[in-house]
DNA sequence: TATTGTTATACTCTATAACTATA
DNA sequence: TATAGTTATAGAGTATAACAATA
């Protein structure tokens, strides 16, 4: 099983392939998919795919601040707030007031939170199946991995310049 | 070069692996970003990333008629014609009556919308080395793979059985 | 003065309903 | 009667602007 793709042989520091294929649109289409799959296998629960994003975000990253959420999840913040408060008022995520500074709000996933959050990722495994019915399993752990490593390796992007990290998601 | 994921080497026919991670909110995240950087990168040549998936979906699958092409993009009909004007104003596709069935229009691409496509994609591989920064040339390879494959093959899912196709895609 | 979070609001996206023309 | 496309319109999603509290 090796592939045959000839025009990328010689690759090495080509960073522009430019008119290669993308994969912009593919991402744009099939995340529409799954959200409108979503969405349906989520209301019992009260979910919407936007607060699994959220909920995944808060999981994996602990306590920040509204901001900092806002710039991870690359929505305004004004809209963060309508948002926790949809999951605040479900006692899914908590909100304190920093001690240090006064101003922020520590935004945390409560224990609630984090079972509701496992509830629903169960829940997708259906909306998935469909979704990706055309992947075999493992190569839907493929695209889990790749999707993951690109996600966190670029959380921040072009706010500062701290994370050149590319941390050590997952490596293999 | 082989995987050794091991948790999966026993599945056959189990379509549910629970609470599992779950690719669906990294997909929307991701597509996101995405559609955020392509946004600014497409504006001048005065597209939008909808525009784009249609465009692409137009040249990867022939002329149809608009219904089929919502059904495809998973978009209400209705929007779908507000977003062919706008790509028949700038002469990128055209819409014909079918002889056959004269209430159907036949949407196609024309050679400037190929042209267009073309330079849209040139312009999109920027976007796609900030968003999709922390990944190596040959993952994003395999990532438009195994996007595209995920996309081809279930295009019709639960409309028509017209498209057993599930065309000559790479399939590998 | 600058920053965090909030509210109010306008703009865009998407879906529902009613209409036209073909079948 | 049913279907393809269109229009009008209401609802949800998203961004911009002004404000309050804190730094």
């Amino acid at each position: 099983m090796f592939h045959q793709l000839g025009r990328l042989g010689h690759m090495s520091a080509a960073p522009l392939d430019s008119s290669e294929h993308r994969s912009g649109p593919l991402l744009d289409h099939l995340a529409r998919r799954m959200r409108l799959r979503s969405e349906s296998v989520l209301s019992p629960l009260g979910l919407r795919p936007r607060h699994l994003v959220a909920l995944t975000v808060l999981r994996d990253g602990g306590g920040t601040s509204q901001q900092a959420l806002a710039s991870t999840l690359a929505m305004d913040g004004t809209n963060i707030v309508g948002l926790l408060n949809d999951l605040e008022s479900m006692q899914l995520i908590e909100r304190r007031r920093s001690p240090e500074d006064r101003r922020r709000h520590v935004v945390e996933l409560t224990d609630d939170g984090a079972k509701r959050l496992n509830e629903a990722e169960c829940a997708l495994a259906s909306a998935e199946n469909e979704v990706l019915g055309a992947l075999e399993p493992d190569e839907r752990e493929k695209l889990y991995l790749l999707l993951r490593r690109a996600a966190t390796g670029t959380t921040i992007t072009c706010e500062a310049v701290i994370l050149e990290d590319t941390s050590p998601v997952d490596s293999r």
